[in-house]
DNA sequence: TGAGATAGGTTGTGTTCGGCAACCAACTGG
DNA sequence: CCAGTTGGTTGCCGAACACAACCTATCTCA
């Protein structure tokens, strides 16, 4: 009981994951700075996740964006003028909704991001590349589940 | 092939893992700081994940951290001078290296880690429970292996 | 033993991120 | 047509780092 290392005890899985998780996230903000400078050199990293997002669904609101990450749509409202003025985005007036926009990739974006796609995943992939098929795959599934379980928290 | 939606042509469980990461790691910052709050007002977000692992390994370098972790050195030492402030770690020289010190969590640091962890288990549990207990040991596995290998690249 | 080289930490500076809140415009429902 | 709500923008601010300069202690090796 002399010091603090008694407090692996009883190391359960949940304990791993959050511990894991502190990790991965201190460690993400390098990665993805990386992986942003390849789309565009000026593109700031949380940037490139909503680009990525807007390609996904080839048109949503900013609002959508906002709630999918769960930040806050002031942010969002500020990364999306900076890909527009890279020119990465363009905003459609929202045939529904006067005041909303539909975010769409220009087709120069829509370039640039396949681009970086490519060599990202080929740098994903020299590391995955060593795992089984079924363990990506578990991977994703499983920080999907996470994701969208610990998302409908959001008032915790 | 007019809008960029086609970019799912091929969604591999590279790009599942990718994106989940993404989302996750942009509603991190949120949750993190819900958890540091618990266990001290003042404690900053970023500085419980540091202690944590100081109660992990019962007494660590500030350089190991910074290893660990994946950041900066400088930020280490400032997170570090907070919890000191906070009562919450100590530091005590290092008997083979003068230049080097000691973390240990303090009595107090040690009594509201263990408390504040209490809660946000519960917190993670509430999510995680209805997950079969092979599925959480799983994701923690995997993420593990992930920021393993990851690591490793670190200059890439 | 003494001159680099190197490793552990601290501090100053600048940038990125994103929460909070005040605000405008447009839609919705009495 | 007035109130309440929703989509978005902007100002303000703190947190979290990266980068780099710097100090000190240790190590190396001739």
């Amino acid at each position: 009981m002399t010091s603090a290392a008694q407090a692996s005890r009883t190391v359960t899985p949940y304990d791993e994951v959050e511990r894991e998780l502190a990790v991965l996230l201190r460690r993400a903000r390098t990665m993805n700075r990386d992986i942003a400078v390849d789309v565009h050199p000026d593109l700031q990293p949380a940037a490139y996740a909503l680009m990525s997002r807007v390609a996904e669904l080839g048109s949503v609101r900013a609002s959508d964006l906002s709630d999918y990450f769960g930040i806050d749509k002031g942010g969002v409202s500020r990364q999306v003028a900076l890909l527009e003025r890279l020119g990465l985005v363009a905003r459609e007036p929202d045939p529904d909704d006067g005041r909303a926009q539909r975010l769409v990739l220009t087709p120069d974006g829509g370039t640039r991001l396949t681009a970086a796609r490519e060599g990202r995943r080929r740098r994903l992939r020299a590391q995955l590349d060593r795992w089984a098929d079924g363990d990506v795959s578990a991977l994703g599934s499983l920080l999907s589940r996470f994701n969208r379980e610990m998302g409908s928290v959001t008032g915790t």
